[in-house]
DNA sequence: TAGATGTATACAGATATGCGAATAGGTGGA
DNA sequence: TCCACCTATTCGCATATCTGTATACATCTA
């Protein structure tokens, strides 16, 4: 199989793994899958401040993986697309089974 | 859906989001899904100098997503479990379609 | 329009990460 | 053992990313 370009690649890194390299953007992406939320439930819910909240929604946004919808004064966001999450859960179960063969070759 | 728990989060940050959260080290994956390569090998193939090279890849050994395996004076390594290349390419299909979704609402 | 509430951004400092150059460590052949 | 080759690590520097504080911007209500 061949490897892909350094391009795909490229935008591959800055778009997604880019995204998803800051553990409490992965807690906000996880939360907005259970249920869309506003800027400050989200702080609330994840016990950050609000400015970075909303820094890492802007990350978000801006590679078109959240959307916004401003609701009043409040501003909604939501998923762009279940199938981040259903990498995430991949890495998750990725996750469980390296750690446990690599706890296998400590033994 | 219940969002999980913060220390899973965690360690899915350090062990898998952080290890592609590099362009070189997800050109070094796929080159090593391609094939099992020594350290040279892939220096010379993605253009990287040898002491990149062999960082990124004490990068990925450390996490246990490949294999090194001595071959007299090189190093052979592998990668350690295909799936990471499957969720790599799941994020190549989500970017594609992210990308043209992006590009619709522009017009 | 003034004030309250909610969100986004600017700034400065701290931390993390990556790289080139140099060097140390490991392996096999002469 | 000496040497050539391959790989790993150290050091110093440059760059990127994250955060708290402060503040600007947006929206609604009275």
């Amino acid at each position: 199989m061949a490897i892909p370009g350094t391009d795909e690649l490229q935008l591959l890194h800055e778009q997604i793994c880019q995204a998803v390299g800051d553990v409490k953007r992965i807690q906000i992406l996880y939360a907005l899958h259970d249920q869309p939320r506003h800027v400050s439930a989200l702080a609330d819910l994840l016990e950050m401040s609000q400015p970075t909240v909303s820094r890492h929604l802007a990350v978000l946004r801006e590679r078109a993986l959240v959307v916004a919808e401003r609701n009043g004064a409040a501003v909604v966001y939501r998923l762009a697309d279940s199938r981040l999450i259903d990498v995430l859960n991949l890495m998750r179960q990725l996750l469980r089974d390296t750690l446990e063969r690599r706890a296998n070759m400590m033994s």
